[in-house]
RNA sequence: GCGCCCGUAGCUCAAUCGGAUAGAGCAACAGCCUUCUAAGCUGUAGGUUAGUGGUUCGAUUCCACUCGGGCGUACCA
């Protein structure tokens, strides 16, 4: 049973036996342990919509409320007109068998079942490899994916890339020229082309394969070709040792091939949408939607700009069918994704569907240097270097540890610390303890295995850590279904936190593995389980590993 | 200039569509290992939530302005 919503439930029968006009029951969980388990301000709206006193409408409602004392232990009145619940440690006892029999999958709903989301994310063009600043939406992305699928939804991850275009010849001339250096030094560098170190690694690998056969060759074709694979395969290894995989990589090409961006451009002039200017195609922009003015869809070359096919790209998904649409960008995304948004919308088609998630920007320190990864940053630091340094864990967890909307900073260094100055080890301990002591109990103590988890002596469970601990896991459900309609991972993290708190402060305190009281012992070891169930659902979630020893 | 985002402890960040005494970690200081992992626990200190006004029972949260930072403002993606 979900506590939360038994309370509202008695407290809106309450509300309406006390002729009052309903209204949105909002609770909080108070900070403070006097006010409660659950308080709602719902009498303070109410006095507010009637002019009447805040504590009078309290009593009111309180008086009506018809609760079962097994599970609603107090009702208070407090301060302006807070109405507190206290619930009996009973309940939280009780939910212990619950957590213990969902095991791995404890945290789970389906309010969303029979539901399809697409997620799409990273989508870096195959120019070059990921860099440690893409890590923030790549480890974002991965976290969502995750969420939405605890909560029901059936999840497509998709990639969106172009392998055609100005990027791409951009590619191919730079991977030219670095070849061609190996035969004349002198040879010229294209002056916007790619720097890095790896195009001359692809040239090498060419020249390895090829020898000097290319050297009077006028298509670019093979470079362009040979580069991406190239750094796909970078870009894949890299989220490969993020353990993410895409079910779909979809290629923009294949929206000029099945013609959808020629419909686009149709249906654009025959509602008059868009207008013919300077040899250019331009998107009549909606002033008052604070766009500041049109923008071209067609240059006057004949090619798109990304805008088109980003537009077409978004009806394909829209008429895939699924529920929910997602994408993740970073901040510097924010006003084209409201243009592309825009132009889906004056088409007709219904945006609802549609969230964007934006990002804002990362810096990482290392030592006294501050760098960001923007594109006219000289400074590369690719997202394998972030791995390496830090490793696979860290690397997720620092990503997703705060609001996609702060401006993080990156602290390289800390991140890169094996000890207790590492916030992810703080949780990955609690979980790495769990599992010792249950190897001290497989050694000592065997038999709790056979507990019967329907029969748990509940009695036994008394101190204040163990009720306070198995109330933190209570809320788990309802964490990931707040996280993910928010669509915000983080909040994940800070509820594990505070698991891995109370457990720590739980396991100093109370000996568990104890021969000389088996009974207490087991009662205490299922216990453990279930924080361990919880630790590691919150780490599936989030991304990171759960390891038994550290 | 204009648009959007952000500003919370020395540092990095929380704070559940406006809730009660603004919380964690790191750094600092003082304690705790003959007992299941001290990568842990306990305690102390640290704040005019950038600033000024406003809205109301109540504001870190909403509004206005000022200051500071970021990102945009391409017939680049």
């Amino acid at each position: 049973m979900d506590i939360g919503n038994y309370i509202e439930n008695i407290l809106s029968k309450a509300i309406e036996s006390s002729g009052f006009s309903p209204v949105r029951i909002q609770f909080d969980i108070p900070k403070e342990e006097k006010f409660g388990d659950m308080s709602s301000n719902a009498a303070l709206l109410i006095a507010k919509a009637n002019r009447i006193q805040p504590r009078k409408v309290a009593e009111e409602i309180v008086n009506n409320i018809k609760s079962d004392p097994g599970i609603v232990n107090k009702i208070e009145i407090a301060g302006p007109g807070f109405i507190n619940f206290f619930i009996a440690d009973n309940f939280y006892k009780e939910n212990l068998s619950g957590i213990l029999k969902q095991k791995s999958s404890y945290g789970k709903s389906d309010i969303n079942k029979d539901k399809t989301a697409n997620l799409e994310w990273v989508s870096a063009n195959p120019t070059g490899p990921l860099h440690a600043g893409h890590g923030r939406q790549i480890a974002l992305g991965k976290a969502i994916a995750n969420l939405l699928e605890w909560t029901g939804y059936k999840v497509t991850r998709e990639y969106y890339y172009n392998d055609a275009g100005n990027q791409m010849n951009n590619l191919a001339k730079s991977v030219y020229a670095r070849y061609m250096e190996i035969f004349k030094p002198d040879f010229p560098f294209p002056e916007d082309g790619y720097a890095g170190d790896y195009i001359k690694e692809i040239a090498r690998k060419i020249f390895e394969e090829k020898g000097d056969s290319l050297v009077s060759i006028s298509d670019m074709e093979f470079f362009k070709n040979y580069g991406e694979e190239f750094n796909f395969a970078l870009i894949k290894n890299s989220l490969n040792r993020l353990g993410i995989h895409h079910d779909v990589f979809f290629n923009e090409t294949s929206l000029y091939k099945n013609s959808d961006i020629d419909r686009v451009i149709e249906d654009y002039k025959n509602n008059g949408l868009a207008y013919e200017s300077e040899g250019a195609l331009w998107l009549r922009m909606n002033k008052d939607k604070n766009f500041q003015k049109d923008k071209v869809i067609v240059k006057s070359s004949g090619e798109p700009t990304y805008r088109l096919p980003d537009i077409a790209y978004h009806i394909n998904k829209i008429n895939r069918g699924f529920d929910l649409i997602v994408d993740i960008f970073g901040s510097d995304h924010r006003d084209t994704y409201r243009e592309v948004l825009y132009g889906v919308e004056s088409l007709g088609y219904d945006i609802d569907k549609i969230r964007v998630i934006i990002h804002q920007m990362v810096t990482f320190k290392m030592g006294d240097e501050s760098f960001k990864m923007s594109k006219r940053s000289d400074k590369t630091y690719s997202l394998d270097d972030l791995i390496d340094d830090i490793g696979p864990d860290a690397t997720q967890f620092f990503f997703v540890m705060r609001g996609a909307n702060t401006h993080l900073d990156f602290d390289v260094e800390l991140a890169k610390e094996q000890s207790e100055k590492n916030p992810v080890y703080y949780l990955q301990y609690a979980h790495a303890r769990i599992c010792g002591i249950l190897r001290n109990a497989d050694e000592h103590l065997p038999e709790y295995k056979n507990s019967d988890i329907d029969k748990i002596n509940l009695e036994l469970i008394s101190t204040e850590d163990e009720i306070k601990l198995l109330k933190v896991l209570s809320k788990f459900p309802a964490e990931i279904l707040s996280s993910s309609v928010s669509y915000e991972p983080h909040k994940i993290i800070t509820f594990l936190n505070a698991v891995a708190e109370q457990f720590h402060r739980f396991y100093h305190n109370n000996r568990v593995v104890d021969t000389g009281n088996i009974e207490l012992s087991k009662v205490r070891l299922l216990i453990c389980l279930a924080v361990k169930y919880v630790l590691k659902n919150g780490f599936d979630i989030i991304g990171i590993s759960a390891p038994e020893k550290m």
